[in-house]
DNA sequence: CTGAAAGCGCTAACAT
DNA sequence: ATGTTAGCGCTTTCAG
């Protein structure tokens, strides 16, 4: 049987119960329910008897309280916001699963906004996000400008994931790109000493930059110097990959050596483009900055970066979590997750146990 | 003991503009103010001149109506649940992505919460979306039984999308499994009579019972009368495909000579056991539901069914926007929507040419 | 044409 | 030990 609550109009929201309800059914005010239903009930010493009446019937009448009178009330929304490029990147995709759980085990739900990699577009959701008042925002940004966000940490805490906006101070969890790469490139330098390429998307973005500064390590490492006609940089989308290599192959007229892709969207457009010219795969070693499980079923072996993203997530969660509680950050506000390098290669890995012991620094 | 500000004080959201502060410096109420920035000052005859001074001065303030204010005032949070397995999957990224596209278009936020597969969770999960009143939800349950969700349905919409909830009146948005499977079947069985295995997942979804039957009446079409032995379910997670297979390959003491997958995840784990196992690549004709532009790069040619993700997305979009706004539903409750083939051994597409001529129903 | 006032559901300071 | 009350910021009658 329905019962429908006295005051007002039910229409919208049939069996919802409110706390007046509550409090009504149970004899005692609405200050009364809230204590006990908050917990408090000891601390402000309700008698014991009271309190089981009131939270028998919260439960009967499935009580819940109204999340927005809450957020209103108090200003805090249990909400965070994680503001990424594409949800489709596997890499975004799985540092999101990643904290959506972390953050729902402490009842905190997150929001997640798309920016398709376009800062004008970030800034809609970004201020979308905070009209919702979210308590804290994990931003994997396309800007290369951190003043809007700079502005917005004074109030609401964020956290950059991944990337730096340009030099911002704000905290950072990120891969380790540099070294890495590094490591990978001085492998892949040692074999082919003459050619290595370099595919790479918004020079801009730090972990561009990084990476590229991991091939320059790298290079040097194996005593090889760069020339420039190697690098190529122009943006993630998988179409530059495709872009660069056909350009790469025409100059060439065969496919490069060794080629590394800073991003696995661009190894996908280079296999695109090898998949359609299938006479370019003679001769390529390839490489590729983030992993992929399907990589190992790939008839090239391409050598890889793999991310920790669950490394990653976790400290992005727990800088977040201490900001919001006004603890001082317990680590560094910058943090380079270690990345684990997946060799396909047989003679990279052998070439890569030797340089371990041998050459490698650190 | 936390020390909150006393009321007024404004430590917490330092540049948070209100309505009131709005009427203050434009010298009116703020039922006046409310009403100009909501567009409705002509129709309540505000003078022009107040209506501007009203909006530059909320303009130069950046004025944001605070959305839990809102909510709690109008019970419509502009908000929608997406509750999905697993957010790694392509596939339902895929559908978040457009689903997030397509809602944000129209000022709705979209909240994803994973149910990791598991029905209790995707409980869990569903209470918070519905404490944060969402004005409507979009499932990709997990779930056999649509009780909870019907009773639901009652005061906040609710779409089924990609699976069927048990035999759910709900409205249904999915893929025409059974047809995309009958003529891939069709035409494995057609060069494989002797042997077309089928490895699913929980036999309880709907989306496997479709592919199951799809199977069955591809292997009727091609006049193959179906072995218990070929059929085998478990759940969707990829290590059951490697189990599946392995079980298969130790009893044939060979690789089955053709395979069909109900989803990706199924032949990521079939082919995680070939890594393993080499060998047992030889003489196997692979095929899946699900696609995923890496199969264009893989050493074995694999058929497989891809689903329109845009064309899933934009009917869930629409089916719930007219639930929410109370309009009768324009489309049937129920909507197939047809996959596409993508044929990658040369003899399938063939012969599915020849099919689709003489033989293929419709 | 505009303002006053009520109230959405909740919490916490202040009274009993 | 429990109740009263005053708002959080907003919208919407209803009176001027």
């Amino acid at each position: 049987m329905k019962k429908l609550p006295v005051t007002g109009s039910d229409v919208k929201q049939p069996n919802r119960i409110t706390i007046s309800n509550i409090a009504e059914l149970a004899g005692v005010s609405k200050a009364t329910a809230s204590l006990v239903l908050n917990g408090k009930g000891d601390e402000y010493r309700v008698s014991e008897e009271t309190q089981q009446r009131i939270l028998l019937i919260a439960e009967e009448h499935r009580y819940q309280p109204s999340f927005h009178a809450r957020a209103l009330r108090s200003s805090r929304s249990h909400t965070i916001g994680l503001v990424l490029p594409f949800l489709t990147q596997f890499t975004h995709a799985s540092l999101a699963r990643e904290l959506e759980s972390l953050f729902r085990n402490v009842g905190i739900q997150i929001i997640i906004a798309c920016s398709d990699e376009d800062p004008e577009q970030e800034r809609v959701v970004v201020n979308n996000l905070l009209q919702r008042q979210v308590d804290g925002l994990i931003v994997i940004s396309s800007n290369t400008s951190d003043e809007a966000y700079s502005k917005i940490h004074s109030y609401v805490p964020v956290v950059q994931l991944g990337r730096q906006i340009g030099d911002s101070s704000l905290p950072l969890i990120m891969t380790d790109a540099t070294a890495a790469t590094a490591n990978l490139i001085q492998v892949l330098a040692t074999q082919y000493p003459d050619e290595v390429y370099y595919f790479g998307g918004e020079p801009g973005l730090t972990p561009s930059k990084q990476r590229l500064e991991g091939y320059a390590l790298g290079l040097q490492r194996a005593n090889v110097s760069p020339r420039a006609e190697w690098i190529r940089q122009r943006n993630y989308f998988s179409y530059s990959g495709y872009d660069m290599m056909e350009e790469v192959c025409n100059e060439l007229g065969r496919s490069p050596k060794a080629l590394f892709t800073a991003s696995f969207s661009l190894l996908e457009g280079v296999l695109q483009y090898l998949n359609q010219n299938p006479q370019m795969q003679q001769g390529l070693h390839l490489a590729s900055f983030d992993d992929h499980e399907l990589l190992d079923f790939m008839p090239l072996r391409i050598d890889s970066i793999a991310q920790d993203y669950t490394a990653l997530a976790f400290n992005a969660f727990s800088a977040l979590m201490a900001l919001m509680e006004d603890k001082p950050l317990s680590a560094p506000v910058t943090q380079n997750i270690p990345a684990r390098i997946r060799w396909r290669h047989p003679e990279s890995r052998r070439l890569s146990k030797l340089l371990a012991t041998d050459l490698l620094p650190q």
